[in-house]
DNA sequence: AATTTATATTTGCCTTGACAAATATACCGG
DNA sequence: CCGGTATATTTGTCAAGGCAAATATAAATT
């Protein structure tokens, strides 16, 4: 075929489409990665034992929020993770309703094989641009979901 | 309970996470803007509607592309889309195992209704940038999805 | 021309995530 | 303390998307 219009992305596009993109392609590169070291996992499973790991322990509900997912999505991935035994769901000692979820050593360990994959991933996305453009692109996404979120 | 860490996405939050916020408040603020309108449109048919009304007729596999979505879900949502009279799949003229998906009338009307949520979505979201800011933001997210897509 | 290989679309199957209801517990005003 | 409201977790239900198989056609190779 090759009869349709092209498509150039980085030219035309609008804001909103782009952002997708790099967000498909940033998913998949980190998905990728975690495959080549032989190991399972999705990129919400990796997002939730990046936090665990990097945050500390912390309620089901506080992790939902701070990956953006729905809580009985994260139900459903705690079962796993936690069936996986890469995780523990705790008593919260000042809360009975919630739970404190904590790596196990399991977790930690498999945390330790992933901890690269972020970064060579955003090493190689970032890799065209300068130090300063790539504080840049931060301060102005930090500042897009700020407007995003005021707006509402 | 406010036991857990706080998390402040803007401050220390790495690439891969800030885009996924910014692109899910994005998603948000336009499905929002096509309800304000009365008008029942996911964001996935937003973008085929977009598409096709800014770029023309083209193929399903073309669309799918340029929107990132697998063409199984592109066949459905074209099912959809045709079914409530908005595009029509057409032959192609070249090639037989293609379609020239079109918008309709109805269809190039809903997209009159539909034209400004992005815009206003968009400029809400960029209000705070600069118009070098702007371009800046543009830029670097175009030469990041190039690298991603150079990198495999 | 025949055969192989690649591509476009559709369909079936399965997983994931959103939304709502149910349950348990916390918190707050009286 | 009691009642009402808010929050944490779980579960059911459903729609959406990814992947693979099936079919049809195109393109390339022998």
């Amino acid at each position: 075929m090759n009869t349709g219009p092209l498509v150039t992305p980085t030219s035309q596009e609008s804001l909103g489409v782009l952002i997708g993109l790099v967000r498909a392609e940033l998913v998949r590169g980190i998905e990728a990665e975690i495959a080549t070291k032989g190991l399972d996992l999705r990129f919400t499973q990796f997002l939730i034992l990046k936090r665990l790991a990097m945050l500390g322990p912390m309620t089901a509900t506080e992790l939902a929020r701070s990956v953006e997912l729905d809580g009985g999505a994260m139900t459903r991935q705690l079962d796993q993770l936690e069936g996986r035994g890469f995780l523990r769901r705790c008593p919260h000692e000042q809360d009975r309703r919630a739970l404190r979820i904590e790596l196990t050593e399991t977790g930690s360990a498999l945390w330790q094989q992933l901890t690269g994959c972020n970064e060579r991933v955003l090493e190689a996305a970032q890799r065209s641009l300068s130090e300063v453009e790539r504080e840049r692109l931060h301060d102005y996404l930090g500042r897009v979901l700020h407007a995003l979120r005021e707006n509402k």
